[in-house]
DNA sequence: CATAAATCCTGACGAACGTAAGGATTTATT
DNA sequence: AATAAATCCTTACGTTCGTCAGGATTTATG
């Protein structure tokens, strides 16, 4: 199921649900994660203003998958950078 | 065009792309967006391990969508939060 | 209602961020 | 090659994050 981000403070619900949907505490999720239960507790109600990185590494503990959709123009210089190209 | 972040640093290269196919430099778009020319360059470089809702912003002043995919378990789960429910 | 579990909140401290300013390096233009 | 433009790289400083520890509040269970 895809879900649009449109605040950066939609990604603490999605968080939640995944991680109900496991059934698995804040605590034992954030351990086995690598992060502050403290942590994961604010993430799933906005996320604050956490780091990136590690949002991200929240994500990819649960499964989430982060897809960006970008304008048609950007494909050709994005190509480019992904080659290792200048 | 959809692109799948698999490394937290995957969104410099998306972020440069979009830019280019602006024609705006680094300088101009950081300050239309409200950051610093320093800041957008080090997202651009991977993000270094920049703040949730900064690189948000700046995706945001792009026009770059964020997408997430969550587990079909976790969406009658998200369906009740979303709603403003408990 | 009583008990226990899960989640949330607060304060403090070390570590990292974001900005600004200046200069260096690379890239484009003539 | 020479000039100019764009990007990158430090350094320094104030702000904010992330963790830890402890307790309070809410939610589940009998």
């Amino acid at each position: 199921m895809k879900i649009k981000l449109q605040k950066a403070s939609d990604i603490g619900p999605v968080v939640r649900a995944v991680r109900k949907a496991q059934r698995i505490r804040q605590d034992d999720m954030a351990g086995s994660i690598g992060v502050s239960e403290n942590f994961l507790a604010k993430v799933e109600h906005g996320g604050g203003n956490a780091q990136w990185t590690k949002v991200f590494q929240v994500l990819e503990g649960l499964g989430i998958e982060l897809v960006c959709d970008i304008p048609d123009d950007a494909e050709d210089f994005l190509a480019g950078y992904m080659r290792g190209g200048s």
